[in-house]
DNA sequence: AACTTGTGCTAGTTAAACTAGAACAATAGT
DNA sequence: ACTATTGTTCTAGTTTAACTAGCACAAGTT
């Protein structure tokens, strides 16, 4: 379960957990039915303050990532499987902006634009 | 040329000015050579500042889009016809996401991890 | 009953975004 | 040559998001 975070970024530190979460789903790494650590225990762990972790975590479950329960903690969702299915597509388009040169920024605007 | 924004949005305005510039570029309504309006006239078109104008315009540098010369303005590179190349492929991805109900952010985000 | 874990609140600090105004440098047009 | 255009680079102030901190609370687990 690897879970990491660079304070010198200048992505904000809860997109940066929120990505490794998804990562881990999209690589299969955690599948669906998996229980994330505590926010607690994460934030100790990140030497992050808690409200960071369960401000990924509340973004992960507003994609429909992970469920939040009390006493139980976070647990993925199907839609965990959904991102697994969808990583080589991704890869394929990577590769193809890559040979292009087109910057992942650009990418990823492209990306927000087409879904609107 | 179609470049809007919207104050109300929690996204950065230069961000849109970006955004704007980079779908004009993928949907092929502007193309390589094409000359995007001045800053300070494009501020004041948007009710912005020109900085902000500005802002969008250097890291549409950085990412390869637009050259910047004094006197000149900004000049759409060849790189726009790359992007506009590369937009079939992220329609049939955003599709593929669409249809398997993943967010936008998830798939932004599995794009960043893919490049690095 | 005790423990775990997310929720919600207030509050303070830091960094990014935005605005404003000015002076300057390089290019274009006349 | 001269003038207008346009990006570059400063300083500076305001607003907003991100982060931290600590606490009380609710709902679930053991």
């Amino acid at each position: 379960m690897l879970i990491r975070v660079d304070s010198s970024s200048s992505e904000p530190l809860f997109e940066q957990i929120a990505a490794s979460v998804r990562h881990l789903a999209s690589s299969g790494e955690a599948v669906a039915g998996e229980r994330l650590p505590a926010a607690r225990e994460l934030a100790e762990a990140l030497e992050v303050n808690v409200h960071t972790v369960l401000h990924a975590y509340q973004q992960l479950r507003d994609e429909g990532l992970i469920e939040l329960r009390r006493g139980r903690g976070a647990i993925l969702t199907g839609g965990a499987t959904s991102i697994a299915d969808l990583s080589a597509h991704v890869d394929v388009l990577v590769a193809e902006a890559r040979r292009l040169g087109v910057a992942p920024a650009t990418l990823t605007a492209m990306i927000t634009k087409a879904y609107s």
